[in-house]
DNA sequence: CGTGTTTGACCGGCGC
DNA sequence: GCGCCGGTCAAACACG
């Protein structure tokens, strides 16, 4: 009888009494008991068990998994009981080394503890040294994949920008094959000048070759970067909207499920055109446009009625509120984003002399895009826009620096309510975090929605080659601004993008051990808020978004400042109560 | 005449 | 329930 291994084992299972009943070796007791110790340990002794569907001569065979074994009682009951044979009795810990090496056929010691001791302790010491040398070497190797998922996520994003650069042109092909009419206007729009209204019919071209290579479409969230599951979300207004002007003038939110087949009738362009026409003649409520928000709030109450569906569009609606401010130092009525706006309002805020503008994007009909801009209370050099939403249709190069730019910093705002609970957010519980660049970002949860401020009236110069510092800067109406009188319209695409990795990896990859090791006060609510807080320490600790911001600011000072040569006759509007241009 | 802007009204959310 | 406020609509208007 293999009486080292038994008293070894017997000793171990003493360790825990409660396992000590020679009667009951099952997996089903593992599971009765939750305060089970899980090691994952197998067990090369071959023994009879009554779970063992083998042979019990293979050690494989019977390298049983954890989960099935109770390990200190089963161990018991086999040496207990005549058929454990084993000349080893080793518990393997999953990193291959042998923490505990009973060898019962050879030697007692582990039985006559008085010579053998010292023997096991130098074993016992080498194989700590062993362990220690492996987990260097792991933590070594940890880190190559780290770099190695860098450098992946890198080349992805990159991959990203060509792909939509190649889609955007294999469409502006097929439009030029559809109509020539139109071919000239494509470098227009490339070239981000003003498109005049008949612009119009290229937009309704290129959707209809969307319609038309629509199993070639790659998915939206290319062009949107946004996570997969929600790349939808700014589809849907046009279709909704088109489905709910009905003839009959049905109520705005009476939101019904749309079909596929429902959304390609609507989509037809003519259609769209004759009932965004009609939008604007014929004038009553009941018949009129059904606007993104409106549609989000008849969203609302479909979600409301029916839960089953809570997460998507809760999700698809944080992701419409999401917001990206951007302050510029500007002195036009507007900042050059590349993209064609139609002013739809324009309102007093509260706290603000200065009225606040209303526009939507008509470069695509049914485009959800909407951005307000105001100039700031204290600082009325300041120009601050805030975007909100995604273009559902190909921007040219002018507007992609600005899309992939705020589509970035919504995304890394929103990452981590994708992970929440219960796939809600509340913007309450949103810390206000700045960004390291301490002048270039900051994340806001005061705001009414969750909001992410890209503050670019700092003096470039400065910024390129400033550390970033720690002071907590909120760049939102009511602090005064220090800066030069540098007014950036033009954003690089590589802030985006540097926003974007950060987001995407680096600041998810921190979250878990920002977690982890700093429990927050209010574990289960503040998903998000780690998330931001990762993405702050992400960006803070990475000085590649350093890299990328230096040459986004590079590519502000030499780019082209359209509006500040131009508009500098338009500034200064002496009583504030306007910043258009025709006021 | 087509297009974009202005501006008062309307609507829904939210706090009290 | 009420009022405030942000957001939107759409008729009226301006402009080229």
């Amino acid at each position: 009888m293999d009486k080292g291994c038994g008293l070894a084992l017997h000793s171990l299972s003493n360790l825990f009494p409660d396992n000590t009943s020679s009667s009951s070796c099952s997996s089903t007791r593992l599971n009765q008991n939750p305060n089970m110790f899980h090691f994952p340990v197998s067990l090369p002794c071959s023994r009879d068990d009554p779970h063992d569907t083998g042979t019990g001569t293979s050690s494989d065979e019977n390298r049983l998994p954890v989960d099935e074994l109770d390990f200190f009682s089963a161990a018991t009951v086999n040496v207990k009981k005549e058929s454990f044979h084993a000349d080893c009795a080793r518990l393997d810990v999953n990193t291959g080394l042998n923490l505990l090496t009973a060898n019962a056929g050879s030697d007692q010691s582990t039985v006559d503890d008085g010579v053998s001791s010292d023997v096991d302790d130098k074993r016992v010491k080498n194989e700590v040294a062993q362990l220690q040398v492996e987990l260097k070497r792991m933590n070594a190797e940890n880190q190559k994949l780290k770099d190695m998922v860098n450098d992946v996520s890198n080349n992805y994003s990159a991959l990203q920008m060509h792909l939509v650069t190649l889609m955007q042109q294999h469409q502006r092909h097929e439009v030029n094959n559809l109509n020539t009419s139109v071919s000239s206007r494509s470098d227009d729009v490339s070239k981000g000048s003003v498109l005049s209204s008949k612009s119009f019919d290229m937009d309704i071209q290129i959707n209809e070759v969307k319609e038309q290579e629509a199993s070639l479409i790659v998915p939206r969230q290319f062009m949107d970067l946004r996570p997969s599951g929600i790349a939808e979300t700014d589809h849907e207004p046009s279709h909704s909207s088109s489905e709910e002007r009905t003839p009959s003038g049905s109520p705005p939110n009476n939101v019904q499920v749309t079909s596929p087949k429902d959304c390609l009738k609507t989509k037809n362009p003519v259609s769209q055109l004759d009932q965004e026409s009609s939008s604007f003649r014929d004038g009553k409520r009941t018949g009129r446009e059904e606007s993104p928000e409106s549609e989000n709030l008849g969203r609302n109450k479909l979600q409301k009625m029916n839960p089953s569906k809570p997460i998507d569009q809760a999700t698809e609606a944080t992701m419409r509120k999401a917001r990206v401010s951007v302050r510029a130092r500007s002195e036009a009525p507007m900042i050059s984003d590349g993209c064609q706006w139609r002013k739809y309002g324009q309102k007093m805020a509260k706290g603000n002399p200065c009225p606040r503008a209303y526009y939507r994007c008509t470069m695509a009909v049914g485009c959800p895009v909407r951005k307000q801009v105001q100039r700031c209370a204290e600082d009325r050099t300041i120009l601050i826009t805030t975007y909100e939403g995604n273009h559902n249709h190909p921007l040219p190069p002018a507007a992609m620096a600005m899309a992939s730019t705020t589509a970035s910093a919504a995304t890394m705002l929103l990452s981590g309510s994708m992970h929440s609970g219960d796939g809600m957010m509340n913007p309450n519980l949103f810390p206000r975090a700045t960004l390291p660049c301490s002048s270039m970002a900051t994340i806001s949860a005061s705001a009414p929605f969750p909001t992410v401020t890209l503050d670019l009236t700092h003096s470039p110069n400065a910024l390129q080659f400033q550390r970033p510092n720690t002071q907590f800067h909120v760049p939102f109406p009511g602090q005064p601004q220090n800066s030069t009188s540098t007014s950036a319209t033009q954003f690089p695409q590589v802030f985006g993008q540097a926003l974007y990795n950060q987001s995407k990896f680096s600041g998810l990859q921190l979250s878990q051990d920002i977690v982890s090791s700093s429990q927050l006060q209010q574990p289960q609510q503040s998903t998000l808020a780690d998330t931001v807080s990762a993405a702050t320490a992400a960006i803070a600790n990475d000085p590649s978004f350093t890299a990328a911001l230096a040459a986004a600011i590079t590519s502000i000072i030499g780019g082209a400042h359209p509006n500040s040569s131009s508009n500098t006759s338009n500034n200064k509007n002496s009583n504030g109560n306007t910043a258009n241009s025709r006021q």
